[in-house]
DNA sequence: GCCTGTGAAGCAATTCACAGCT
DNA sequence: AGCTGTGAATTGCTTCACAGGC
C-alpha cells in the first residue's frame, strides 16, 4: 500500500547555480565512508596520490564504482594521474559533514549501551558523547568513563537546552518506539537505532538501524541456502 | 576494474523441478526477517491471520514487496483472506534457516565482543555462543556468564574440533583481516564483523559488517545535507 | 468484495566504454 | 600510455495493475 520514495539526500549545495537537485543513495554514502577510511590509512602511510582502481580493490568495488560515486559531487581527480591523497580525503570529509563535532547522547545503558558509551573510536571521529541516559534507578548516577548516566525524565528538557545532534538507542524493543517519539518530540534530528524495531518516525528525521538479529539470520539464510 | 557480481543466494531447493535458478538478494533476506519479527509478535497476541497490507504497514513497506518476497520462495496465502500467521512464521524460519540451532563463536572480547556474549538474545533465536577467544592474557580464562575466555592461539584446533558455523568478530581493526584469514582456513564459512575493515575472503564465505563508525556518518551525511 | 500472486512496467543503481586531459 | 569523468547500456529491484481464487 503506502507509495515509498527511495530514501536519498539532496546535495544542492555541491551542485552549483540552479541545476536540477542531485539525489544520493544511501549506498554511495556508506562507499564514500568507506573509501575515507582508506584514504586516511594512505594519508598515514605517506602516499601521495591513489586511483579509482587502488580504492575500489580496497572498498571490495570497481573504479567505475568509485568514479561514479565521487562525480556527483564534483572532479577531484587528475586524469593520467588519479587523485590527490590529502585532496580526496578532505573533499570526503566536507561531503560526509565531518568538518564539525557533532553532539551524541546515549538513551539506555544497557550491555551494549554502556560499551558504546565507553567506546573512544567515536570520538577520534568527531562524534562527542555529551550524556547517557537510563531509566533503571540503580543504575542512574553511575559513573562510564567520566559520563554520568542520568536519568531519562530528563531527556526532554536536557536535549531542548543541550540540543544534541545524534541519538543512540540502545533501549529493550518495546521502548524503543516509544523513546524514538520523545527524542523526536525534542528535537532530535538523527537516530542510531540497536533496537531490533523499525521505527515509525517523520520524514525529516533520519534513523539508521543496526540490528544484529536479521544480520545473524542473513547468514544463517546464507549458509542454508548455498549451491 | 575487478567486476563484481550481486551478492545473492541460490534457492534451488525452494524451486522444484528443473526450472532455472532463482537468485534471492540481500534486502529481500533482510526484509523476511523483518517479517518473521512481526508475525511472532502476532502469534503472540493470538491472531490466526494477517495480510500483505499489514506486514507491509509494520516493515515500512508496500503490500506488493511483501507479496513479492514472498513470492520468491512459494505461494503461502489464500486469496481474499490473507495467510495464516503460524504457517507463514513457520515456512519464514524454514527458509531463513531458523529450524535448527547454528554454533557461534565470538572472537575479541573487548567492550563489544563481551557485551555480545553476555546478550541472551542471541541463544533464543538459536544462536548459541559455545566460545569465546581473546589474546590478552590478562582476559583469558575470565567467565562471561558462564563462558571461559579461551586463549585465541587454540582457535583453529578448536574450530576444526567443535566446527562453529559462525564467528562473530569483535577483534580491532587492524587484527581484522588477519583473523578472518584464521578463521577461514579452519572451516568457516560465516563471518559477523564488528571491526570497521572490508574483509577480503572466498566467495564461498559470507560476511555481514556492522560498522557504527560508517552508520554515524551516514548520519552526518543525512543532517549535513537537507534542503 | 477482498486479497493474493505475478508478469509487465517503471525506476534506480551499476557497469560499460570511450572521449579527453596529463 | 595512463587514468578520470560521464553519457549510454545494462542489470536488477520495486511498483503497478490485474487475473484468479476465496
Amino acid at each position: 500500500m503506502v507509495p515509498r520514495g527511495p530514501r536519498m539526500y539532496l546535495v544542492n549545495q555541491f551542485t552549483s547555480g540552479s541545476r536540477p537537485v542531485k539525489r544520493i543513495a544511501d549506498s554511495t554514502v556508506r562507499r564514500l565512508s568507506a573509501y575515507l577510511r582508506f584514504l586516511e590509512d594512505f594519508e598515514h602511510r605517506g602516499l601521495a596520490t591513489i586511483s579509482s582502481d587502488e580504492l575500489a580493490r580496497r572498498g571490495g568495488t570497481t573504479s567505475a564504482q568509485v568514479r561514479k560515486d565521487l562525480s556527483f559531487f564534483g572532479s577531484f581527480g587528475k586524469r593520467g594521474l588519479g587523485y590527490s591523497v590529502p585532496e580526496l580525503a578532505g573533499r570526503l570529509r566536507e561531503i560526509l559533514g565531518l568538518g564539525r563535532d557533532w553532539r551524541v547522547i546515549i538513551v539506555g545503558t544497557g550491555k551494549i549501551g554502556a560499551a558504546l558509551a565507553r567506546h573512544h573510536g567515536f570520538r577520534q571521529r568527531g562524534f562527542m558523547i555529551v550524556a547517557a541516559y537510563d531509566n533503571d534507578p540503580a543504575i542512574v548516577g553511575a559513573d562510564l568513563d567520566g559520563l554520568t548516566v542520568r536519568d531519562i525524565s530528563r531527556l526532554e528538557s536536557d536535549v531542548r537546552r543541550e540540543h544534541p545532534d545524534i541519538a543512540v538507542l540502545a533501549v529493550p524493543e518495546e521502548a524503543a518506539q516509544p523513546v524514538a517519539q520523545r527524542l523526536v518530540k525534542a528535537g532530535i534530528k538523527a537516530i542510531l537505532n540497536f533496537a531490533p524495531a523499525q521505527l515509525q518516525v517523520p520524514a525529516d528525521v533520519t534513523v539508521k538501524t543496526v540490528n544484529m538479529a536479521m544480520e545473524l539470520e542473513g547468514l544463517s539464510f546464507a549458509l542454508t541456502n548455498r549451491e
